[in-house]
DNA sequence: TGGCTCTGCGCC
DNA sequence: AAAGGGCGCAGAGCCA
């Protein structure tokens, strides 16, 4: 953060302090809500504390009636749930109703009567963060001197008579925070237009400061030179919302920003995870006075579209102001982690990936060949009708097919209903198998083995995709199809075979893939503490050998053979890996059963001698049992303690440290290093202030999927955050190092991998991105006691074999 | 026809 | 009755 930027907090900070014995009004306040929040009334009390609420229930059918209304009650502050009153306040055409989600939050003015829109009240009894939510909004009216006081909107279009006064002015040194925000068209993936707002100190104002707003329009080169003059000529910090959007558009018209360093999605998400992000929620959450405006830029006017990407970026502006001043700790603690991952991942999206064109359209017709040889043995079985297709992707006539096979009891046809159907009879067998199979192969096709998905301008072979460090709540990157209205998400591409093979380096490089070994199972063992499963995974010679012995009373030796490295009982074995990734994430007895099969529960039966008269259930729930014997800790400890945290602080906090890779050598190198780093834990945590921090919304005590969702958060968290370091470590070191970077590619990071390329010949680049992914990492774990381990990391494809390099993605497997 | 939700399924 | 988590996308089905 900015000198300048950390005085601003800082100020911000002190005003909130001196604001915190606002008191909330006396007067009365409104609620107008509708017939379906009367069953929610009771529970309004603790949305809106000691202010008296007064409530109508009443339809409003002109604005006359509700202004007279309020008059007549001496009320001028109302919040209301009424969809014909935003009808009437937006004077609303015939379209389709406005969205009431939309304008939750929204604050209205008329003829001095004060109107905020909140969610129905249902949402008080059915949204975790209902009553959060609702809190806040209402004390837009119950206590608005709590809220920031925004600086007046000013805004101008510009163009090249114009232009020079609006650069001098944001050039200024004392120009604090510039928002942008570009707006796009999908027809040649253009930029439209796009808006900067200027943010200065101004002691005459009340909010203490003042904003200027130029929008310019792209559409000449000398508007292009323009904008490249605003963005890099200009500097003070920037900020963006979702910037990651707007910087590849930046990047496609060679007009970098300079000193981009906020992102509002990204300061949000590191706040708030598990709520919206954005910019229309935003506002409404931070602004008072914020009013939902993307339905009424939807215009055909052009002065009236430029307006509302003007207030775009002024809201971001605002919405960071008043972020920075409000943000606990550890929520800056999360964006400063986060928020570097914008620069790999930009890059990673910029580059993407190149497609064998003429090997997909190759395994397009393969696939398709046996599909329809499936369709047509499935078509004869059903005795379909000439010329018409039994369509295996509709539930519909999935419902049916399954009532005629005499599995009407089955609620759904997925693959795990159909696989239980397939049990129950060879006729099933043989259909259900049919439409499995074509089931898989359409998948295959339509979702990845597409043509058109590739960036259609210059490189017709490249297929893109985008890396988003906000997209989940636990801080693992999301990915989904690039910004450029084109690719793919990269994260779920289908392994083995077909579809990675359409994947291939770039002539002259090769592909390769690292991964974190079991990295989940590492981390769930030392966050718990359970002396057994980390003896397990650190030291067994065969996980899941050694989860079979435990876990069903059988010696180790029996199971693997140690000196020969193989595997003597299989079947065993296999059965160890539902039980223990199940186990580890709280799996209920009958989600087992699923997930193993009843075959596989019979087997189980019949291998560990079980009471012939156990049910399925009672099998799944000893072998569930004996998990919990052999690591005890997981539940007892583990579990109870992060649903412990969650319901005394509402938060999960990662309490880890991740060293650097100078640190790792040392490390490595060094053991009693380890003894030192475990000693100076309070020091070294204070320091670092946790890995990532949760605000959690979901009550654990109250529903086993929300007390699923935070048993699953600290493993999945803590690895994320681990490979989000060494993917920035991978950049800074080696991507972006001019020593290497002519002869390494970053491509994308995959949850517990790193891909990249290497230029012929330079096949030790795997090597330091190996080295760089084996991050020690220092926790203390639920049993309070500090330890520090290292998940290894090992390369996939590439000259350490005797295939020689990976060509083809699918060669680094 | 476009927009929305639901179902099903790919990855870790 | 409910019965691991985290994502995003295609197709079906429904509505306006």
């Amino acid at each position: 953060m900015s000198t300048q930027l950390q005085v601003m907090k800082d100020k911000l900070a002190k005003m909130r302090a001196e604001k915190k014995n606002a008191v909330a009004v006396n007067s009365s306040v409104l609620f107008w809500g509708t017939g379906h929040d009367k069953a929610y009334l009771p529970m309004l009390k603790s949305c809106v504390g000691s202010t008296h609420v007064i409530v109508n229930t009443t339809a409003i059918s002109t604005l006359t009636q509700f202004t007279l209304h309020c008059k007549s009650k001496h009320l001028t502050k109302v919040f209301t749930t009424s969809v014909p009153l935003l009808r009437l306040l937006l004077k609303w055409d015939k379209r389709a109703a406005p969205s009431l989600s939309n304008y939750a939050g929204s604050y209205f003015n008329i003829e001095g009567i004060e109107i905020v829109f909140i969610n129905p009240l249902k949402q008080l009894a059915t949204v975790s963060y209902g009553k959060f939510m609702a809190t806040r909004h209402i004390s837009k009216l119950s206590n608005p001197d709590n809220w920031f006081k925004p600086p007046e909107f000013k805004w101008h279009v510009i163009d090249e008579r114009n232009y020079e006064s609006a650069l001098a002015c944001l050039k200024q040194d004392n120009c604090l925070l510039i928002g942008i925000d570009v707006e796009t068209l999908k027809d040649h993936t253009r930029i439209k237009c796009l808006s900067y707002t200027g943010l200065w100190e101004d002691s005459s104002e009340p909010s203490g400061y003042h904003t200027e707003t130029y929008v310019l329009a792209i559409d000449s080169m000398f508007a292009v030179e323009i904008m490249r003059k605003f963005n890099w000529d200009t500097k003070a910090a920037k900020v963006m919302q979702n910037g990651k959007y707007d910087i590849a558009y930046f990047a496609r018209y060679n007009a970098p920003v300079y000193n981009y360093q906020y992102d509002t999605a990204m300061m949000f998400h590191s706040w708030y995870a598990e709520l919206p992000k954005d910019l229309g929620f935003l506002n409404s959450f931070l602004i008072r006075e914020a009013y939902y405006w993307k339905d009424l830029s939807d215009t055909n006017d052009l002065y009236e579209y430029y307006r509302y990407n003007a207030l775009d970026t002024w809201g971001t502006v605002m919405a960071c102001v008043v972020m920075l001043a409000e943000m606990p700790d550890w929520a800056i603690k999360n964006y400063k982690d986060e928020f570097p991952l914008t620069f790999p991942s930009h890059m990673c999206e910029l580059r993407g990936i190149k497609r064998d064109i003429s090997r997909m359209e190759e395994a397009y017709k393969q696939g398709d060949s046996i599909r329809a040889e499936y369709q047509a043995r499935l078509d004869t079985v059903l005795s379909t009708p000439e010329g018409s297709e039994f369509n295996v992707s509709s539930p519909k006539q999935m419902k049916q097919l399954l009532f005629i096979l005499g599995c009407g009891d089955l609620k759904s046809a997925d693959e795990k209903s159909l696989k239980k159907a397939m049990d129950r009879s060879p006729i099933n067998q043989r259909i259900l198998g049919y439409v499995l199979n074509i089931r898989k192969i359409r998948k295959e096709l339509s979702t990845y083995i597409t043509v058109g998905k590739e960036f259609q301008e210059k490189n017709k072979d490249r297929i893109l995709f985008s890396i988003n460090p906000h997209g989940t709540d636990t801080g693992r990157q999301a990915s989904r199809e690039h910004a450029f209205w084109c690719g793919v998400n990269i994260q779920n591409i289908p392994r083995g075979g077909a579809v990675k093979s359409t994947y291939v380096a770039d002539e002259g490089f090769a592909l390769f893939e690292v991964d974190l070994e079991q990295a989940e199972s590492r981390d769930t063992a030392y966050l718990s503490g359970d002396t057994n499963l980390i003896n397990a995974v650190e030291h067994s010679p065969d996980f899941h050998s050694a989860n079979a012995s435990a876990f069903f009373g059988i010696p180790f030796e029996d199971i693997f053979d140690v000196k020969a490295g193989k595997v003597l009982n299989k079947p065993l074995r296999q059965l160890a890996k539902p039980v223990n990734h199940g186990a580890n994430y709280n799996m209920g007895a009958y989600v087992l059963i699923d997930t193993m099969g009843v075959a596989h529960i019979w087997l189980a039966k019949e291998l560990l001698a079980l009471n012939k008269f156990f049910s399925a259930v009672q099998v799944a729930e000893h072998l569930l049992e004996q998990f919990h014997k052999a690591y005890p800790k997981i539940r007892a400890v583990f579990h109870k303690g992060a649903i412990k945290e969650v319901l005394l602080t509402g938060l999960l906090r990662s309490q880890a440290v991740h060293h650097n890779w100078t640190e790792t050598k040392t490390m490595l190198e060094n053991p009693s290093i380890k003894d030192k780093w475990n000693s100076e834990w309070e020091h070294m945590y204070t320091e670092a202030g946790g890995a990532w921090t949760r605000r959690c919304f979901k009550d654990p005590s109250k529903s086993k999927t929300a007390a699923n969702a935070y048993i699953a958060h600290p493993p999945q968290s803590l690895n994320a955050m681990t490979l989000n370091k060494s993917f920035i470590t991978v950049y800074k070191d080696i991507a972006i190092n001019p020593k290497y970077s002519d002869n390494f590619k970053l491509i994308a990071q995959v949850h517990d991998s790193i891909i990249g390329q290497y230029r012929l010949g330079h096949s030790y680049l795997m090597e330091m991105v190996r080295e760089r992914m084996e991050v020690p990492v220092t926790i203390k774990g639920y049993d309070n006691i500090v330890r520090s381990f290292v998940v290894p990391a090992s390369v996939k494809g590439g000259q350490h074999t005797d295939k020689g390099y990976a060509k083809y993605w699918a060669e680094t497997e």
